[in-house]
Parts: C-alpha cells; sequence; structure tokens
DNA sequence: GGCGCATTTGAGTGATCACTCAAGTCACAA
DNA sequence: TTGTGACTTGAGTGATCACTCAAATGCGCC
C-alpha cells in the first residue's frame, strides 16, 4: 500500500473551484471531487470537513481573485469608468478552457430556495462586487468624470445587471462574436456616461 | 387497500413545474414530487416516463405560458413597445406565493454543462422568447413606432439581456421596492427608443 | 536508527437516489 | 353478474449519495 504525496491546498482548491464552477453544487458529487483533487473521501474531509466546507471555501477565492483582479485593472487603467468598461469588454471574452459564467451567479440560482450558507455566501459577495463597483464610479466622480449629480448606487446597480446579463448570455452558448459585441455595449454605456472634463 | 382518484394531468403538472421552478432540476427529488403530486412513484412513472421527462414537460408549459401572456399583453395593449415595456415592469412585480425568477434561466445555468436535452430545451425556449420580442420591435418599426433604422435583432437582445438580469436580481433576494424600479428603468429603456410619430 | 505522530488510505456506513413491477382495485362492457 | 383492462399501489431494486474510521504509512526529531 503506497502513500501518495501530501496533497497541496492551493492546488486541490483550485481543482474543487473549477469543478464546482462548471457543474454547480449539488451536481458536482464526491467521486467528482476525489478523481479531480486525487484525494481520498478521508482526505478530502480532514482537510476541508464537508462538502459544503469545500464549496464555500471556492466561493471566497473565486470572490478574492474577481476583486483582485477588478483592483488590478483600476490600478491600471487611465480613470475608474475605464477600469469598468475593460472589465465588461475582458467578461465577454472567456479564456479557452475556463468555466463559463459566473459561480456566484449560478450559486445564488440553484441555491436561491434552500437557505443554504453557501447560498447565504454568493448572495452576499455579489453584494461586495456591486459595492467595489460603486466605490468606482464615485471614484470617477470625486475626479469629475462623471457629473456631480451622479447617483453611483444607481449606476453600480445598472452596471453589476448588465453583467449579470452577460454572465447568463455566456452561459446561453451565445456565440462568441455576438458575446463580444454585447460586452462592448455594456462597455460604451459606461464611457458615455463620462461628461467633458 | 383503497384506490386514490385518479390523476389529473393539469393540476399534477403545476405542482411539479412550481417545485422544479423553485428548486431546480437537482435539488427536486421523486420523493418531492411524490408529494406534491400526490401520486406514487409507479403512477408518476406510468404518467410521465421520467423525472427528466416530467421535467421537460414542464419546461414546455411554462414556455406555452409566458409566449400566452406577451401574446396577451401584445393585443391589449396600445403598442407593441408598450406591451415590451409592461412585460418588463411586470416582471419586476413577481407574484405573491409564486415562484421566482425565470425558469428557463434557472435551467439553463444548472445544465449548462451537462449536455442533457432538458437544458438544450430550455436555451432553446429562451432563443424562441427572443424571437417573439424581435417580431415585437419589428411591429413597432412597421408601425413608425420605431424609426426605420432600427435594429430589432439587436433591440431584442438587448431587452433579453436586461430580463435576464431581472431575474437574477430577483433572485438575489433584492428588496421588492428596488426590483420594481429596476424593471421601470428597463421599461423606460424600451420607451425612450420611441421616435416621434 | 527508532520512536511518535500527523496524514493518507479505502473499504464500508446508513441514507437516499431514480426507478420497477407484481398485486390489488375499480369502471365498464357483455 | 362476471370478465376484462386500465389504473394505482408501495414495497423493493441496485446504484449512488455524503461521509467515517481503524489501519497503514512516512516524515521529523531525538
Amino acid at each position: 500500500m503506497t502513500r501518495a504525496a501530501p496533497y497541496d491546498r492551493e492546488t486541490a482548491l483550485d481543482a474543487a473551484l473549477t469543478l464546482f464552477w462548471r457543474r454547480g453544487f449539488h451536481a458536482t458529487s464526491l467521486k467528482d471531487l476525489e478523481a479531480a483533487l486525487s484525494m481520498k473521501p478521508g482526505s478530502i474531509y480532514a482537510a476541508f470537513t464537508s462538502k459544503e466546507a469545500l464549496f464555500r471555501e471556492t466561493l471566497r477565492r473565486y470572490r478574492d481573485r474577481t476583486g483582485a483582479k477588478v483592483a488590478t485593472l483600476a490600478r491600471e487603467s487611465a480613470s475608474p469608468l475605464e477600469a469598468l468598461a475593460e472589465h465588461a469588454r475582458r467578461s465577454g471574452r472567456p479564456e479557452q478552457g475556463r468555466p463559463l459564467g459566473c459561480i456566484l451567479v449560478k450559486t445564488v440560482l440553484e441555491l436561491a430556495d434552500s437557505e443554504s450558507e453557501a447560498g447565504e455566501d454568493a448572495r452576499h459577495y455579489l453584494a461586495e462586487v456591486r459595492s467595489l463597483f460603486q466605490s468606482l464610479f464615485e471614484k470617477a466622480r470625486a475626479a469629475g468624470e462623471l457629473p456631480a449629480s451622479a447617483d453611483c448606487r444607481r449606476l453600480a446597480r445598472r452596471f453589476q445587471a448588465n453583467m449579470f446579463a452577460l454572465a447568463v448570455e455566456t452561459l446561453r452558448g451565445s456565440d462568441p462574436e455576438e458575446l463580444a459585441s454585447l460586452a462592448d455595449d455594456i462597455a460604451e454605456e459606461v464611457l458615455r456616461l463620462r461628461q467633458p472634463q
């Protein structure tokens, strides 16, 4: 009886995220996870407590990465509005081999009726992302990129609604061109808010 | 051993639709269906062949009803654009006790990765609904409510994207006021397309 | 080199999954 | 009244579900 190399938590969590993201929570079985993580059930439970706890950890991982991605974009873009526009453009051009859509949106829909803590997490993280969008709109307003009268809460809600639509459209299997053009429309809607400086 | 009254297909399908709509396909068990339909497993399989076949039949039922609702709205509204606007307004004000969101959207997300026929059905029905929207925009253009240059395919895509966002927002548990105001924004976006007659 | 302990192992837990079918029950025609 | 056939019944199918645990293993420390 040989013993496998000790598991690598980062690698395992990445594999779990990919699997849950693709299939959703209910349709992902422990058998699937055992294969994807190359871990036996005992190891999985020793490391992550339960299937739901593992799932929640992957949600957090996704949230952290999305937040970091937007933050980087904000740092490297010419302006806050340009960062939001670029975020939309990229979301409409999914990387090859990566799961499609947004796991938070999928989870909110899948667990809307279940009162599970994972569903609550997903709702909470979406609210956080919305706040992040709002803070970018506020930064744009402070910089004079938006008129002083701009309702940033409303703009953030509107922008996130557009991102929701983009996620659904992605998973509906729209062809890449149409998807990209929808994303570009969203980006342009953001940039049209600009007032002449 | 007494025998139950023969099942009523319409009532049973309604109950199944409500259940699947709330919980999704995977999270709905046959135990749940037995209770909701007041039927024993044998009767369910005699009447509907399989869980997935029953699910697919409820999807078709939902599609038929949605189509009929929009058609009625089109018949009774002052104009095609007004019908679309009213459809949005109503979607943002869900009836008490009814499941939230759109079962087609939920199904497309839940089964995006599974290649099941039910997922294919849901994608197909969403395409049909989009065509219905498009035909209303075209009617508006023919009636001079839209400029002759209007791109009705694009407008329909845009309108459905907004409806997707509304469905996600509904299931995210936004408060009713915010939901209604989002729906009103969508309605107004439609009506703003009008050109002076 | 040997001991202690954290870790992996994988067969096995009871529960639940979708689904089946022989037997029982009833409406109706002969 | 009786025979027939359509329907319901519900215990039971094997498979799979999430999960457990005693035994085997190898690494670090003495």
